[in-house]
DNA sequence: GGCACCTGCTAAAGTCTCTTGGCATGTGCG
DNA sequence: CGCACATGCCAAGAGACTTTAGCAGGTGCC
């Protein structure tokens, strides 16, 4: 288990890569077996663009690599694999990942006295 | 664990909730502790509103339940609590959860070979 | 009644994501 | 060269999500 406790902005980033029906068929077709881009089109029966497109996102937060190269016959094809991967995901451990959180820092949690809202 | 395998659908709808820094400060705020929404939304700096939409998606994913309930003043606080839950994230798990995906269902995995793609 | 506090709803604008379709490049082959 | 197959990128429309602002109802208290 490479991963156990992501920062909070890639737990988010994952999550949010991994929430979405497509990837998660492409996660799973890759888990069948590494496959180059066309193929794996042609097996999920979506566009080379939008798989391009997914494949992308799975690969920017590290759950898939990629992997060009030559076939046989002088092609060039971009094998996709599934990089073994294991999160857990628990209420706290995501409090854990929330204080490390970039962005808009807001919690605070410091009761304050003078509450003027405006 | 209550959760071990949720459906495909269902993972994908906790992932999408749990991919949000608000959402993921907002479990994190109440796994110290429940609160009521109000109180919780001055502590996240974040306006009512907001909060309430993002509870709602959390709630509606069963991973946290709110408690209506009567303060001693007479108020009506509603309060939120984090559900325990506990999901394992990886690649296996993933393609277990794909095959129960509903909606577009292309995975055919079936080689054809007369590919006449126009 | 007016103030402070709580809840809930909705309309509207802005933003990000998804998906399609087209176009360009490179290789092997007849 | 023209065909088949692979990769890559970009613009544009449709759609979903996010966030704000405002309004309405209810309770306790002076």
């Amino acid at each position: 288990m490479t991963d156990s406790s992501p920062s909070g902005d890639e737990l988010v980033r994952i999550l949010a890569a991994l929430a979405s029906p497509h990837r998660i068929r492409v996660v799973a077709a890759l888990v069948g077996g590494r496959n180059y881009v066309s193929q794996l089109a042609r097996e999920l029966g979506i566009s080379r663009a939008l798989l391009q497109v997914h494949l992308r996102k799975l690969e920017a937060v590290g759950l898939v690599s990629s992997d060009l190269e030559l076939s046989e016959d002088g092609k060039a094809l971009k094998f996709y694999e599934v990089v073994p991967f294991g999160f857990q995901l628990t209420p706290q451990l995501i409090a854990d990942a929330a204080v490390t959180l970039t962005g808009l820092d807001a919690q605070d949690v410091t009761p304050r006295r003078e509450s003027s809202h405006g």
